[in-house]
DNA sequence: CCGATCTTCATGACTTTTTCATGGTTTGTC
DNA sequence: GACAAACCATGAAAAAGTCATGAAGATCGG
């Protein structure tokens, strides 16, 4: 198992293939984007715990980037830049990051604000591949939900819903987060996404379906995973 | 109310004293201590959600105490020290520190660099979820209200409206601050608003809604919460 | 082309919010 | 005390919004 995985963001190709070579020695599993927009898209894939975001890059900067991805608490960001300026620092600060390394930077410190910066990550610890919560498995690994006998096949949006509502099991989310963390930031408006997948969701996991036990609907706000979720 | 709560940890009375004075500028509680003894028990009895630790002090040094505290993780560390080297920023940092700021530091960035820590750090995070009054118990996360054993579902507008009155419990709230609060500021004549709520308030939470125990009227006023609010 | 998946939409049942009319209460003035 | 004016509680109904559902169209990879 990885020490965490850490999503590299710059334009610069040589940034990226240092920091992959650098992170993956230290154990880390390393993915990369040149682009605020394919780090963003990339955050929902490959679901980083932390992310290491330079400020200068053509589009969207990474200042942008990063109150976007602020919206998920649990990803830790650090920032990039050669400016070492105060105002930048702050600014980056604000913007939602945790941290703040100017380049150059030593391997190192980089490394140990690394560690720093995972020890706050809420779920983090890497979420475990299986679940068990009542008669339910989930096996996130091999995309099925086990009900008593029958298994089901999870299509990889209904996973990713069913991801991110285990993931904040008894609480009500509400809709807007729940179609940001798996559509991503722009869908936070169709609700009807959601309607449609809550209901083939709850066809899979559901003993009646009508009655809904573990995927409950929060009248006016979102849905709610309900049960002790155990890894397995 | 105060932006967090903050320990100042250093030997040099004249460090304590500008801290003290910034801090406070910026809002914070600040309470201080000169030696890792005096920290570590002023962080049962002050309850900080942050420490500024300074690594070079006399008797137990800043590294043994930032490893003593890190034993607590609802409270975030910044390490500061003249050293600014990168093997002090690493032993630091591995030490159990969220954070490494280097003497001297620029006010803002220090300020900046305590707000992204007091982000991280899990309980503080202002108002709880859950509190307990007399015999109600008020889960805002589940969006319910029990008394004795029959617990209620509060609609959105209930729960802001609870929300609003119990965060500013025995005082009397204005009809407007509180449609202002819960509607928004367009909102602050629809006195009707509240009364139609304010009876299904009560409908939920009074044991009887005639004589009303915990929401009463302040005549000519508003409404006020009644009872000692306990977090839980 | 086929099948699986995702998107879009219309429908009726349902809940919440808004609006309003009624009658009772308090306040202040004569 | 009588009275008007403003306030308050209540119940009921209209308006607006939400939910589950089924089904049809769009998209994508093989």
């Amino acid at each position: 198992m990885s020490a965490g995985r850490i999503l590299v963001v710059d334009d610069e190709p040589q940034i990226r293939r240092i920091m992959r070579t650098t992170l993956t020695g230290a154990g880390y599993e390393v993915d990369d984007a040149k682009t605020g927009e394919e780090a963003l898209a990339k955050l929902r894939d490959f679901r980083p715990e932390l992310v290491l975001l330079d400020i200068n890059m053509p589009g969207m900067g990474g200042l942008a980037a990063c109150r976007a991805m602020r919206a998920d608490p649990n990803v830790a960001i650090i920032m990039l830049t050669v400016h070492n300026t105060e105002a930048a620092k702050v600014e980056a600060l604000d913007a939602g990051a945790d941290d703040f390394v100017s380049k150059p930077f030593s391997t190192p410190e980089l490394l140990a604000r690394i560690r720093a910066a995972l020890r706050r990550v809420p779920v983090s610890q890497s979420s475990p591949s299986r679940i068990r919560v009542g008669e339910l498995t989930i096996d996130f690994g091999a995309r099925t939900v086990t009900r008593g006998e029958t298994a089901s096949h999870l299509t990889p949006k209904e996973l990713d819903l069913l991801r991110y509502l285990t993931q904040h099991a008894n609480e009500a989310v509400p809709h807007r987060e729940l179609l940001q963390a798996v559509w991503g930031p722009d869908y936070g408006d169709q609700v009807d996404y959601l309607r449609a997948f809550i209901k083939s969701l709850r066809k899979k996991i559901e003993l009646n379906p009508d009655r809904p036990k573990y995927v409950t609907t929060e009248p006016w706000i979102g849905y709610r995973f309900n049960g002790a979720v155990e890894s397995s």
